[in-house]
RNA sequence: GCUGGCGUGGCUCAAUCGGCAGAGCAGCUGAUUUGUAAUCAGCGGGUUGUAGGUUCAAGUCCUAUCGCCAGCUCCA
């Protein structure tokens, strides 16, 4: 007998190979109905999987994101069973689960589409019902090779090729079709019961761009219907905050066929602008940052010198003036550099931080452009730190600080990557391998958790991340610090030193909202229009009742102007029940309704955005509340 | 850039097999003077993204091109 513990702490005895999918059963019929999986001392296996020694044991429900992952992995076995039934022709490429689901890449003269979801879920279907058993088997190198080259599937061949020497290779057959896979998966195809095929897309084979592309079938699976009901349900819901629809129904921004990734921001989009642009000076004055504005066109033979020529120049936009060739920028380092060497600056001076909300021009791949999320000309809140290579750490905390204090005021959840050095990139191994250390140094300090992103950092230096996430939950990247040891050694960048000798000063570029659009975008999605109050573009909208009450109305707004409030007046000759919805429509934090009873006693009648009618109080107070949430920069 | 899908009044969408381009909202005019999410009536608004082609006839079919959407690649 061997000892299982369980999640509960709890002990079962039982039998020497006994399959997890047995434990389940035995400690519960629900538990058995539910279980997708199992987790043997930390690793995830398959429910048939054979337990032979003590362990901990956890049983994988689609509670468990692993769980998930399981089902969605056998679901996506079997759409490609299916479409091997229907498409013989069809060569497998990879099949793996994802976060919200599961796709399959195949190579295919035809192409598919949404058309062909049905006949393909139909044939799916077919295959729960028989609910063949999914059967795990072992091959060698060898043995896998000939197997896939009979099968005819070459990019199978092409995959186990590249798996090591002498490692077993496992196959998972499932009725008439087999699939190279690591596993695992569930103990037969009737467990799938729940999915659907979403979308088709081309996917490069191995995500390299130079390699033939492939069609890709996105789908998703879930045990119970109510599941995927919630979760298409949920897509609804999403398109409704999609910050593109909302730019357009709160007429922040447009983006129009004579500018496409140039975005246009109207007057409301102006205002929210605005105030997160004098708040975010602000808080950078109040630690010391000096704000600076540099040319947005610039000389090429500084992008030479600055190594944008040989590693950006395909991103970059150019234009010619009095014969000379200029580079509209890409980034502002360069910039910020050239007003660093206006002055020869002291040891004393350090760091020196120099701020600029600087427009760049990217050319971004017009299949990239995404709203304000991904443009070709948007503004960093960019900064350039100068300081000496003893005050990385500090210099570096000190940002990371920043930015989480400017996340957690919007309740934004974030995570954080490491990217290490690119493969087309300038300096030498040692300074890589220093740079990337300090911030590692400075993540370990903070004790958050990252990821490593091998192979992403700046040509320049290696950069932590900030990535925040949209309303269907894919992540932009915002905020990013960048180590650079290189642009100070090509600007040939000084201080002097306590010594008196010159000193090379280390450059940190880094942003905290990381585009302002971009961030305008996820801010708009987060809150799906509905800003905090500070940043709303209109915050009071006052509602006469009928055009008798319009003189006291203009009295309030006077009023509520005069303290700063950002405020209007609908005196059109509508219904109040018209301009309310209006106003709700536009997502307007307050409005204030005014008829005879607020006119005689000289008060406002409250309502609030989402929560209705809030009640009658004095104009003063009304104005000490909405400053008190402005001030506080309150979000609802 | 690549793969697939989609472009019809300001917005959201209709138009059977190729057979007279339509509705709601918004706008304008008038009536109505209203108590917490849409008052009523009338009016104006279109070279169907653009350029070619097929056809007696094209929103609809074909070609090219521009843009948008999803994904891939790339990235703030």
């Amino acid at each position: 007998m061997i000892k299982v513990t369980l999640p509960d702490e709890s002990v079962k005895e039982v039998e020497q190979g006994t399959k997890v999918s047995e434990v389940a059963s035995s400690i519960g019929s629900g538990l058995a109905r539910n279980a997708l999986g199992g987790m043997v001392d930390g690793e995830v296996v398959e429910l048939n999987h054979p337990i032979t020694k003590d362990c901990r044991l956890k049983i994988l429900t689609f509670d468990d994101d692993e769980g998930k992952l399981i089902l969605r992995h056998t679901a996506s076995h079997v759409m490609a069973q299916a479409i091997k039934r229907l498409f013989p022709e069809a060569k497998l490429a990879i099949g793996p689960a994802v976060d919200d689901g599961f796709y399959y890449d195949m190579d295919i003269d035809r192409s598919f589409t949404p058309e062909d979801f049905g006949p393909i879920e139909v044939e799916m279907k077919k295959i729960v019902d028989a609910d063949y058993p999914i059967v795990r088997e072992v091959k060698s190198k060898d043995e896998a090779i000939k197997f896939m080259k009979d099968k005819g599937e070459p990019y199978k061949v092409e995959l186990i090729e590249d798996l090591p020497d002498g490692e077993e290779i496992s196959f998972y057959t499932q009725g008439e079709y087999t699939d190279l896979c690591a596993g695992p998966h569930l103990p037969s195809t009737g467990m799938v019961k729940v999915f659907k095929l979403l979308s088709v897309a081309g996917a490069y084979w191995r995500g390299d761009e130079h390699n033939k592309m492939l069609q890709r079938i996105y789908g998703t699976a879930f045990t119970k219907k109510k599941d995927l009901e919630d979760y298409t349900n949920m897509l609804e819901e999403a398109k409704k905050r999609d910050h593109r629809k909302l730019g357009k129904e709160l007429d922040l921004f447009s983006i129009q066929d004579e500018g496409p990734g140039f975005p246009f921001f109207h007057p409301n989009g102006m205002i929210l602008r605005n105030e997160l642009e004098s708040f975010w000076r602000e808080e950078h004055a109040k630690r010391g940052y000096q704000e600076i504005k540099t040319p947005i066109i610039l000389n090429e033979d500084l992008w030479h010198r600055s190594g944008h020529w040989d590693h950006y120049k395909d991103d970059m936009y150019f234009t010619k003036i009095d014969g000379e060739t200029y580079a509209i920028k890409p980034m502002n380092c360069p910039g910020s550099i050239l007003v660093y060497n206006t002055h020869l600056h002291s040891y004393r001076e350090l760091p020196i931080r120099l701020a600029e909300l600087g427009i760049v021009h990217r050319h971004e791949l017009s299949g990239a452009l995404h709203g304000l999320m991904r443009v070709r000309c948007f503004t960093q809140d960019d900064a350039h730190l100068f300081m000496a290579p003893e005050q990385v750490k500090e210099e570096v905390l000190k940002v990371i600080d920043l930015a989480d204090y400017f996340y957690k005021l919007f309740g934004f959840d974030y995570h954080v990557e490491l990217s290490t050095r690119p493969e087309n990139s300038m300096g030498t191994d040692e300074q890589w391998a220093k740079a990337t250390d300090d911030l590692k140094d400075a993540l370990e300090a903070t004790g958050m958790d990252y990821k490593i992103n091998e192979g992403d950092g700046a040509f320049y230096g290696p950069k932590i991340d900030f990535h925040l996430r949209d309303s269907l939950g894919r992540t932009w990247q915002c905020g990013t610090i960048q180590l650079d040891f290189q642009m100070p050694e090509r600007f040939e960048l000084v201080y002097i030193g306590q010594d008196g000798e010159k000193h090379r000063p280390v450059m940190v570029h880094r942003t905290i909202l990381g585009s302002i659009e971009r961030f305008i975008g996820i801010l708009t999605e987060q809150f799906a229009g509905a800003f905090p109050v500070w940043l709303s573009p209109k915050q009071v909208q006052i509602i006469p009742i009928t055009d008798k009450h319009q003189k006291y109305a203009e009295e309030i707004l006077e009023s509520v102007k005069k303290a700063g409030i950002r405020a209007d007046i609908d005196t059109r000759n509508e219904k109040m029940g018209y301009k309310i919805r209006e106003a709700e429509v536009q997502k307007t934090p307050y409005m204030i309704i005014v008829g005879d009873k607020e006119a005689e006693s000289g008060s406002v009648s409250v309502r609030e955005r989402k929560k209705g009618d809030i009640g009658s109080i004095s104009l003063d107070s009304f104005i000490d509340m909405v400053k008190e949430k402005i001030n506080s920069k309150a979000i609802d």
